[in-house]
DNA sequence: ATGGTAGACGCTCTA
């Protein structure tokens, strides 16, 4: 199975770009964060050419997340769906896909370091640990993709002066992020770039990409039966390259059909 | 200098 994550920031904008990296790579499953529509101006019916089946959740001008897949998704979730009043804002959606259950989160940026962004950013997380808790099993399949908004290490991390103790990178977050872990999913994309700076996003401002000076902000974090299975992980660089891209490239992530006799995860001592 | 750029919306917000 071929899974990726993108923050495409606005399906509108990068229609076309969509279009032509989903007929070139042709992932089994494409989960899409910050699509900025309503879910009647998504371009479904040229992801449906391709073969692709569309769940969406979107909202006007703001957030907004999609799961397109090759195989029919079924109990296709909206939101929290937590018995709590709703989110106002389109971040959340899941589906089971071929027996495994995808989410693709977009979390709150956070703006400034005690605003209250963040601390709607640290109450969502929270709540999403309560809602992975309310309805999930961490020894079925999961994968939460996403635009996590979090830098898990220092060297998730290009430029340190700036980022780190921001909204994107400080104890509290990365604590936030330890407590969702702990309901029982890693890292899959990490331990195939042990050295770290391998970098999903890219400030559009000061030539950064240019720089090379990004975060690993975006993320598939699985449970152990899904984990298990992972021979692979990458981020699809020329996809940020030129103009007209998202300032996010898409994390790819492949998995054997059944856990290889000598798993790749965890990783092995020499 | 609360900077720089990009997207959506409509002159300001979000990232």
């Amino acid at each position: 199975m071929d899974l990726v994550t993108w923050n495409i920031n606005s399906v509108r904008a990068r229609e076309d770009r969509l279009v032509h990296w989903l007929d070139h790579f042709q992932p089994d499953v494409l989960c899409l964060q910050e699509t900025k529509v309503v879910d009647e101006a998504f371009p479904r019916a040229r992801c449906e050419a391709l073969g692709y089946h569309v769940s969406h959740y979107g909202q006007k001008a703001y957030n907004g997340v999609a799961i397109l897949s090759r195989s029919e998704p079924e109990d296709v979730v909206c939101g929290f769906d937590d018995g709590q009043p709703e989110d106002e804002q389109s971040r959340l959606i899941g589906a089971r896909i071929d027996g495994v259950r995808i989410v693709s989160a977009y979390f709150p940026n956070g703006g400034r370091m005690g605003s209250d962004k963040y601390a709607y950013k640290l109450g969502w997380m929270k709540r999403l640990r309560a809602m992975l808790d309310a309805r999930f099993d961490p020894a079925a399949p999961l994968a939460l993709c996403g635009d996590y908004n979090v830098a898990p290490f220092p060297d998730d991390v290009a430029n340190p002066d700036v980022y780190e103790g921001s909204v994107l990178a400080n104890d509290d977050v990365r604590g936030a992020l330890a407590d969702i872990a702990d309901f029982g999913l890693v890292d899959v994309f990490r331990p195939f770039h042990p050295r770290g700076h391998v970098w999903s996003w890219w400030d559009y401002r000061a030539g950064s990409f240019q720089r090379d000076e990004g975060l690993r902000i975006d993320h598939v974090f699985c449970t152990a039966p899904l984990a298990e299975r992972v021979i692979g992980a990458s981020v699809d660089r020329p996809e940020r390259e030129g103009t007209g891209a998202s300032d996010h490239a898409p994390v790819r992530v492949r998995f054997a059909q059944r856990a290889p006799t000598s798993p790749l995860w965890p990783p092995q001592a020499p």
